[in-house]
Order: structure tokens, then sequence, then C-alpha cells
DNA sequence: TCAGACCCTGACCGATCGGTCAGATGGAAG
DNA sequence: CTTCCATCTGACCGATCGGTCAGGGTCTGA
């Protein structure tokens, strides 16, 4: 047998991928996956050091961008940041909806796994920004939902052409979101009024 | 070592609330829903069925009640039905959010389940009002972000007070949803214009 | 021709899981 | 005292999981 075409790597790569956006990361075994391969589960183990690492290999560019966004938020605060972070954010979800429909739903579970430990920061300071790292609750509040929402949102719309799917959203965000500068020196607003 | 009292029932039940509340339903073996309450595992079984029965009626109250508010909507159209689906699911999310946490992002996967099978047709349709029944792209993507992410939100806010909650969210939704009867005749509206 | 790197495999492992079952215990009823 | 029934338990089961390992085939380069 063996020595077909050393693509093997990129072909587990590619199943992992299949199965895991149908069974979920958790409801795949090593064992489906060398089944849809067409080789042993010893063999997937032989090209990945464990079932974590493939699924890190599958995420990586995703996870890449994301920390991208991460170091363009750095330094940036106010309503400037709220709008990168916006902007940015929603672009990510566009972008990696594949990827994000991979993870079925069991999204924030996974990001607890060690692999992922740095995430749970990044997406921190995430929520921060696109609250305009006010404290108010509404606003983080806010920021939370959307942080939640969105990922979630362009896993069901997988049909949807990217352009049409990124302005629904921002479209969404800029209703949602009320920008952080209105309401800086904190002269008493609307919201405030009626809580 | 035997009849204690006959509270077991319901000591098991609140140990498996606290065990899935920090290690998820996935997370938490009978084995150690077993150790938490000091009996053995055939006794857990002995008063439930099965694992998913016992998360079933720890759920319970939380569907009778998402049941109503889908039968309250039965029959409502328009802008009605889209307030209507928006105060009653936030009510719904603030006043469960113990027993949404206890899922811990497990939420959509456990929903798949065999026992939760009507759910999703009731989210459905909730999905489905709280986009005053529209089929453009932005009111549906706005519905799920928003029916996505509020539990999550919900689940992350444990400790602040109910009605602070709720009106935050209630804010937010105010904002992001657009009434669906400013369209209804569909003239141009801002939205069309710079998409 | 031979050595060694690379790729692949079947057999196997220990752990864990949800779930079953026959039987022990003990209080209540006759 | 005997019967009955609810409660509880240890031992056990089959399945599945991620992961290991020794070894076999095949290609390459010296």
């Amino acid at each position: 047998m063996a020595r077909a075409v050393p693509e093997t790597h990129d072909e587990i790569l590619a199943a992992a991928a299949r199965l895991f956006a149908v069974t979920g990361y958790r409801g795949t075994s090593l064992q489906d996956i060398a089944r849809e391969v067409g080789c042993s589960k010893a063999t997937v183990l032989y090209h990945f050091a464990n079932k974590e690492a493939l699924l890190a290999e599958l995420m990586a560019p995703a996870i890449a961008v994301l920390k991208d966004l991460d170091d363009q938020l750095t330094g940036l605060t106010g309503a400037v940041a709220q709008q990168a972070a916006a902007v940015g954010f929603v672009d990510l979800a566009v972008r990696f909806r594949g990827e994000i429909a991979l993870l079925r739903g069991e999204f924030t579970e996974l990001l607890c796994q060690p692999a992922f430990a740095h995430i749970q920061q990044i997406s921190e300071r995430l929520r921060a920004a696109l609250a305009g790292h006010s404290d108010r609750p509404v606003d983080r509040i806010t920021a939370l939902v959307l942080l939640a929402g969105i990922p979630e949102a362009c896993a069901d719309f997988v049909d949807i052409p990217d352009d049409d799917l990124r302005s629904a959203l921002l479209t969404l965000v800029r209703r949602a979101v009320e920008p952080v500068d209105t309401l800086m020196p904190h002269p008493p607003t609307t919201e405030d009024k009626d809580s």
C-alpha cells in the first residue's frame, strides 16, 4: 500500500474539517477521520501529535488574523477603538465563518482548552474595545451579546455572499453600539435617566 | 447506610446543577454526581432513567416558560409579535440565566439531543417573530445574533440584579431591531439605500 | 547493495463512559 | 414473625475514546 502521494497530511486536514462541521469536534473521533481518509487511525496520529493539534492547525489562519486584530487594537482608545473592533471583528467572523461553523456550538467550550488559552485574553480585550472601555452594564452587555452572537450567526448563514453578510452585520453593530464619545465626560444621557 | 431521608432525588438534582455549572453537562459524569451527593452511581440511575432525563428535569421549568412564550406568540404578527418576542425572550433569558449557565456553551449542542427536539422548532418561530417575519437578511441576521448572544451574555452576568440586566438587554434589543411596520409596504428605507 | 528516512499499519493499552443487575438492607403493613 | 416494597449498592458490562508501539514496506542517496 503506502506512498500514494505524500499529501496525506492535507487529506486528513480536509477530512477533519468536513467531519467537524457535521458532527462537531467532540462528536468526531480519530477513527472517523481515518475512515473518511481511508487510512488507519495510527496514520492520523503519525501526522498530528494529537487530536487537539489537528484542530489547532485547522484554526491557525483564523487565529493569526484574530491576533493581528488584537495588535491593531492596542493603543487605540475611545470611539476609534470601538469602530476598529467592530469592523475588524465582523470582517474576521465573516471571512472565517467556515472555521467557526466547524465548531458547531462548541465554540465557547473549545476555547477553554489549553492550546487556545491566549484566545480568551484576546477576546476579553476585544470585548472591552467594543464596549468603548465603558463600565456601564449596557455597554458591556451589548459588547458581549454581539461578540457571542455574531459568530453564531455567521455559522448559520453559510450560503450568503460575504459582502451581504458583512454589511448586514455592520448595520446591526452600528445600530446596537452607542459611540462611547457621546458620553465620555459623562453628562447624563437618555440611557442613564430611565434606569 | 440507606434511608437517610427520601430527599435523595432532590439532592442529586442539586448536585448535578452545581457540577454542570462548573464542568458542563458533558464534562460531568454520573460518577461525579454520585460522589458529590455521597451515594453510588447506581443510586443516581435509580432515581433518574438516564443522564439525559436528569438534565431534562433540571431544565423543565425553563422549557415550560419557553413553551408558554411560544403559545403567546402564535397568532401575533408584525411589530406586535416582534415586541412580544423581544420582551418575552429577554425576560426568559434573565430569569433562567442560572439554568442557561449550566450548559456552559454546550447550549446549541445540547438542544440537538432528541429530548429537546421540539425546542428547535420553537426557537425557529421565536427567531421569525423577532425578525418581524421579514425575509431581509439584515432582519434575519439581527434576530439570530440576538437570540444566540443574549443567553450567552446572561450566563456571564450572573452577579448583576435581574432588573438591571433586563433593562440593559431591552435597551439593546430596542436599538438593534428595526420595527417591521416601518417597512411593511416596502418603501425604500435608509437601510435599503446604502447597501 | 545497503543504510536510513519516511510513511503507514494492526494490535494493543488504560481510562472512562453510561447503563444493567442481582442482591443486601430496613421500615411498614398484615 | 413474615411479607412486601422502596431504596441503595458493588460488581460488572460493552462500547468508545485518545494514544502508543514495534514492525513492515518503499523510496532515496551513498
